[in-house]
DNA sequence: CGACATCATGTAAGCGCTTTCAGGCCACAT
DNA sequence: ATGTGGCCTGAAAGCGCTTACATGATGTCG
């Protein structure tokens, strides 16, 4: 049909100018919506780029341009309740700003400075989200120089815009609630215990479950702590040594909702009942906590990965605020556990 | 330090080919294993890259080679189980062959057709992996005619290769199951009712539960079909009304496992013990399954994505095999709820 | 010892866009 | 008429790579 290719190759910029008699640059700016194209040329130009189902090659762009319209987004696992959260979030609106979402994985520390330097240097991103991922001074250093966006989740960086929540507060308001329950002898499931990556989430909930029971003149007996690593196998395990203990806690704060499941689970195991023998309450409103009647902090995760992309679009748009930090809402949910 | 650029921007192939005293073809060459390249001088190029944190930037070389090593996946929604598991075995497997994971989620028809649009004419991938979304002729016309590679996953498309499921045995093997137990009024619990992208499935499920239940001599009863879209609530909702029937069912197939847990929600609901007043079978082994005790289906479903992967990766390579299928194993996994 | 592979390297032509720069055209004021 | 400015458009120079193709330097063999 056109002059130059069949209908089985890509139609190229230069196909469409050639069908619309206008120029490539012309083709270029009508497209992108930019000025100073007369109106009718506009349309004109539309219509054949879209009988010719034509589509800029990203590649092609991405290297005149400089900008990749691809933002990463680099996650410790992919398969879990709290980052597919994360991740879907900002998928969601990526697209609305044109943009494309780059996945990775990254579990260990060397592969998360592998992925800093890929994208520092790759140009395959113009943004960066890391989600529960904190970063050495060096990836920092690599990340600020390149000229890249980035927004951090999950933990505070005091060079990049942050999405955060409070998990001091969220420590203080599970424990505190159990405290007003009537419960003395609180357990607590924390994340791991010796963490490579230096991810505070579990330290600041912790120390919210020792405000808070300061605060009520209850001492902190360290062997009612017990690492779950957060998931619910973990729990089921840390909450066995924990109910095996001869002075066993009559409630428990897990720190994520996935080692309150294996809480609930390892006190069924061994005949106790929730909430009679043992309260539970966790953290995150999981999609299965409503239907365990879990009692939970709430924290809207997928609006993390909302807050994180709109940031970047919007910055990547031109307002590139300074980094500030977000705070996102915790929400206390009584269910049937405490 | 270098002659063209300084830190802070990205090195390019002329920085490296400077500094290691050699033309750019040649770097280009060393860097990317190819043959006709001294040892030495291989050597030489590759420390200076290194030294340069030298990448080759993707757009560039993208646009040159003609491939992106990118591979987009496209799922329905990204915050379920099952995708989520489908999306990390991917994740797994494509950075060994050097490439990316580009991540949409396509909810409707109009969704999925644009997908399809954008990954035949954008060239922003070099192979794509649609996961439970069949695709109607015009896509299918899209795709081939790309010079791109296409798996797809969950359902079987005659002009790619697919990775399946036998889900008429899945349904046999749930259903018999529990007429092996002894029950006769047997509910199930199925994905949406009507399904406009041709999701086949639910339908195969039924199919086989159907014969299950005709070779036992047991009449298929409709009433005793109910619509839980795959999700626990929707399976709590089902089910409640399969309980609230006069003649209610005292075992039900779940098809997957999310509506199983709302299965045993309903029951929790009216008082009714399980297995002891009704016996629920789900598909899938979600995380969560054997914690709650639940008898189900297990298919791997990251493997789902692995093999996908695999294979559009080594067909990448070179070996484009013809559209064959690889049919995934199930496997029944007996526990407390029947 | 000259002819001819063989291997290592360089040269240069794109890949398909974006973007700067330089007009051309027209309306309007002078 | 002449000048002025605002719009619209086109020509052309890259963006940073890959990849024929050309070239020189070795080595091999009759």
């Amino acid at each position: 049909m056109t002059a130059t290719s069949g209908p089985n190759s890509r139609a190229t910029i230069e196909d469409v100018a050639l069908a619309a008699s206008v120029s490539v640059a012309t083709v270029s700016r009508a497209l992108r919506g930019l000025p100073n194209v007369a109106e009718s040329t506009r349309v004109r130009v539309e219509q054949v780029a879209s009988r010719l189902n034509y589509h800029a090659h990203p590649n092609a762009s991405g290297l005149a341009s400089g900008r990749s319209l691809n933002i990463a987004i680099a996650v410790p696992v992919l398969n879990s309740w709290y980052f597919s959260e994360v991740v879907a979030g900002a998928e969601a609106v990526l697209p609305e700003a044109g943009y494309s979402l780059l996945v990775t994985a990254t579990s260990s520390s060397a592969e998360r400075s592998e992925f800093v330097r890929w994208a520092a240097f790759s140009g395959s991103a113009d943004g960066v989200i890391m989600v529960d991922l904190p970063l050495d001074s060096n990836d920092v250093q690599l990340l600020s120089r390149a000229e890249l966006a980035v927004v951090t989740t999950g933990f505070d960086c005091p060079e990049f815009p942050s999405v955060v929540v409070d998990n001091v507060a969220v420590g203080v308001l599970a424990t505190k609630h159990l405290i007003d329950r009537g419960h003395r002898r609180i357990g607590i499931l924390t994340g791991q215990s010796e963490d490579p990556l230096h991810f505070t989430v579990p330290s600041d909930r912790v120390d919210g479950f020792k405000r808070a029971l300061l605060e009520s003149g209850i001492d902190f007996d360290p062997n009612l702590e017990c690492t779950g690593n957060f998931t619910t196998s973990g729990g089921r395990e840390a909450m066995g040594s924990l109910l095996d203990l001869d002075e066993s806690p009559t409630a428990v704060f897990a720190m994520s909702d996935e080692m309150a499941f294996g809480a609930i689970w390892a006190a069924h195991d061994r005949g106790l009942t929730v909430p009679g023998d043992l309260a539970v309450v966790g953290v995150d409103d999981h999609d299965m906590s409503e239907m365990l009647g879990l009692t939970t902090v709430s924290q809207q995760v997928d609006q993390h990965g909302v807050v994180a992309a709109r940031w970047l679009t919007d910055g990547l748009g031109g307002a590139t605020k300074a980094s500030e930090s977000a705070e996102m809402n915790i929400e206390l949910v009584v269910r049937t556990t405490t």
